[in-house]
DNA sequence: TTACAACTGATGTAATAACAACAGTTGTTT
DNA sequence: AAACAACTGTTGTTATTACATCAGTTGTAA
């Protein structure tokens, strides 16, 4: 269904508007979507977002804030996700001797065989490839590169790299 | 900055894997600004998106139902939402004679006044325009919405319209 | 060495979210 | 009319989030 259609609204203020509002609802669509499906693995988006870079980073370690940086969202929490991981026992956290400010995690073997698990039951890497074609699918990463890049320039200066 | 560069992956398994992750980081890049935006108003992203649905409307009024089909996110929470703006002064509730499980949600002139005041501050309206050409905002839209229309037919098949 | 700022992560908190269950109302079917 | 399902909104509970602050560690510069 149009975006249009699906909120009701007849027209926005400007294409600029609709497409970022457009944005906003089908990434809640598509996160809804994967929780429903790691509902039944007690797993949060964002939890499984995590495993899957600690296993993109596997058998080496990353820090917390190596984990922030590659996150999607929901960078405040980090400790308290990395937490619920260990206690489910799918992460190791071991503090660095060269410096104590510093912790490895890693993902463990019950980690990667769960997440395994998880991905041969979604198969969600399948299914993805057939909402676009390549090259669509390359046009909307371009182009949401271009809007937030300057989206960063309108609100925040060209010169904020935050 | 690209998306690959910005959470420091070199590949994805999928040019479609990379848009949909770069398309939930790109909505919440953008949530995060409309935060700090909207922080010195005491507005959330969705109280705020919500006056906007209800002075579309004015001087008519919404029940929550057809509030929530228009909201971007958080349809789970409409009630304590509008109660929150209801507080405020910015919005008025009431129970319709006619079907006494409806409620009547109506913009206040406090909440319209508050509104314009927001808008210009924040002349998110006119930054929003800088963002993007008026052709490639409406490729984004196109390129959005056909994503969200097969990602419903591959994970919930063709039929399921929720 | 001694300050002191910057870094790294943890934690307290208040707000918000997701999910499920609930109550009351209405529409429909027999 | 009576039974019952569907609708509409509310509420309870738990989990998660955002935000601010904290403690400990490290690097640096006087």
């Amino acid at each position: 269904m149009e975006f249009k259609q699906a909120i009701k609204q007849k027209r926005f203020p400007s294409p600029q508007m609709e497409a970022i509002l457009n944005m906003v609802y089908s990434a809640n669509h598509f996160e809804n979507i994967m929780r429903k499906l790691l509902h039944e693995f007690d797993l949060s988006h964002e939890q499984f977002n995590v495993l899957r870079i600690l296993r993109g980073n596997h058998p080496g370690a990353y820090e917390l804030n190596q984990i922030r940086d590659r996150m999607l969202n929901s960078w405040s929490n980090v400790s308290r996700l990395v937490e619920k991981l260990r206690k489910k026992g799918f992460v190791t956290r071991q503090p660095k001797p060269e410096n104590r400010r510093k912790v490895e995690i890693k993902i463990t073997q019950d980690g990667l065989d769960f997440l395994e698990q998880v991905d041969a039951n979604l198969t969600t890497a399948e299914l993805m490839k057939q909402t676009l074609d390549d090259e669509k699918a390359a046009q909307l990463t371009a182009l949401l590169d271009e809007l937030r890049t300057n989206l960063d320039n309108v609100f925040n200066g060209p010169d904020n790299l935050e």
